[in-house]
DNA sequence: CCATGAATAT
DNA sequence: AATATTCATG
């Protein structure tokens, strides 16, 4: 059951309503510093920034602009609060925050930051300014040698920028340290009558991976990107549409956001690694780069000595960002896994698995030591053997499972038949393009023999 | 506690 | 639809 914030805080700061839909009521707790000039001149709050305010087209359709491509679609769908949230960005965590909480918070965090702007009250402010606060420190603390996207909030980045901004890759360290101020505040906001949150989390393992204000940063920093973006076009971020499938909404800044985390992650060399993989990962259910499937069974070993890179959580399914923290060790924490692709390859492997085995032996954990993948799971074999079993019991034989590429349309006979590929290609969403700053991953990965190394 | 497989979720 | 995750069961 969730916490109900709403109440709570309206206990606290005596908040009646509405403050709901306001469109500024999501601006207001992220710092006035993030606010785009236009939106604070607007509502007469103060303008930190030193950004020359862009051409302004009428005050209408300035607000028309703000609050409809960007305030709304990245808050809200951040927040996964209305209808249109995207399916993939609830997860099974999440499931006890009920929405009407979520805005709740919003709408809490509104309202201390209308009240810090007129009255500097510690007390009401106390959230954002934790959050504030511990992002900047995470910020100097990962991207000591330059500045993050938090310290310098009105500079916009170049597209360079993007791909190597060392800023980019200290944002999931911003964000996991906003997400654990916002929680530590809020438990210990006691004095003032508010309970610790028990935000819903089915997994209990993680008490404070308190996806809202996650979601809050990555509104944020879309906000930030797309006022940024001013200067370079239509307003609209040259990376919103590589990576679609972030948070389901191509149209919503938030994705800028993702896509900036993964072009960070391509910097480092993942996604763009050409070996060869009877199957792969790829990172999204729509698009994103491929990700190499050797690359990434070794980025999920633990003891691995790779670089400690933002091995970023480009995954939606994260249930948050900060998964790839890494623990004091040094080891990797529970990193997302990537969505395998059953590959024509892989699942050829797999039946002669099977076959080779017998009906009796060809249960999952016998069939992936007989594939001898590396990185596959039992879970992997047990999902594609449940759908192998069924299709076999619906008249076909196994081999007709159809796992083809992933980027073949493969109806009728527009088309014919794919050509088995030494190498999967995973998926391009017809839009998408190859990848964000050239790091991305191609679909120039090379044979090189045809056998993924062998494991262990 | 672990593996399995069906059911369910994403 | 494909794959992942959950859950009851052995």
């Amino acid at each position: 059951m969730a916490y109900d914030v709403v109440q709570a805080l309206q206990g606290i700061y005596g908040m009646k309503d509405d403050y709901g839909l306001d469109p500024s009521a999501g601006l207001v707790p992220l710092g006035t510093s993030l606010l785009p000039p236009i939106v604070a001149q607007a509502f007469g709050l103060p303008s930190l920034g030193s950004l020359a305010p862009p051409p302004q087209p009428p005050p209408q359709q300035q607000y028309q602009a703000l609050y409809g491509s960007m305030v709304n679609p990245a808050l809200l769908g951040a927040l996964g609060a209305f209808g249109g949230a995207s399916q993939y960005q609830s997860q099974p965590h999440y499931g006890g925050l009920a929405s009407t909480s979520a805005l709740g918070y919003l709408q809490a965090l509104a309202a201390a930051g209308q009240h810090q702007q007129q009255q500097q009250q510690q007390q009401q402010s106390a959230v954002a300014l934790l959050a504030h606060t511990a992002a900047l420190a995470a910020a100097a603390r990962s991207a000591p040698a330059s500045s993050s996207a938090f310290s310098q909030p009105m500079q916009p980045p170049t597209a360079a920028d993007y791909c190597s901004h060392p800023a980019y890759s200290s944002a999931r360290a911003v964000a996991c340290e906003l997400e654990r101020a916002a929680t530590a505040s809020a438990t210990t906001s006691g004095p003032s009558g508010m309970k610790g949150p028990t935000f819903s989390n089915s997994a209990g393992s993680a008490p404070y991976q308190h996806p809202l204000m996650q979601n809050l940063y990555t509104a944020a920093l879309a906000q930030q990107q797309q006022q940024s973006a001013y200067g370079v076009g239509q307003g609209m971020s040259p990376y919103a549409s590589h990576f679609p499938g972030y948070y389901a909404r191509p149209d919503t800044s938030a994705a800028v956001a993702a896509a900036a985390v993964a072009a960070a992650a391509g910097a480092y060399g993942y996604g763009q690694a050409p070996s060869v993989s009877y199957g792969a990962y790829h990172p999204s259910y729509s698009s994103g780069p491929a990700l190499d499937y050797s690359a990434l069974a070794a980025a999920y070993r633990p003891a691995m000595s790779a670089p400690a890179a933002p091995t970023a959580s480009i995954n939606p399914q994260s249930q948050s960002i900060c998964d790839d923290e890494y623990a004091d060790d040094g080891s990797a924490r529970a990193i997302k896994r990537p969505r395998l692709v059953w590959t024509p390859q892989l699942h050829k492997k797999f039946e002669s698995a099977v076959l080779k085995l017998g009906d009796e032996k060809a249960v999952p954990k016998n069939i992936m030591q007989e594939m001898n993948i590396d990185g596959l799971t039992r879970e992997n074999v047990a999902s594609h053997l449940q759908k192998y079993r069924m299709s076999r019991k619906h008249g076909r034989d196994g081999s007709s499972i159809d796992c083809r590429d992933s980027d073949t349309v493969t109806i009728g006979s527009k088309r014919e038949p794919e050509p088995i590929r030494p190498t999967p290609i995973l998926a391009q969403p017809p839009g998408a393009a190859k990848a964000a700053c050239g790091a991305g991953a191609s679909s120039e990965q090379i044979a090189n023999g045809g056998s993924l190394g062998a494991r262990d």
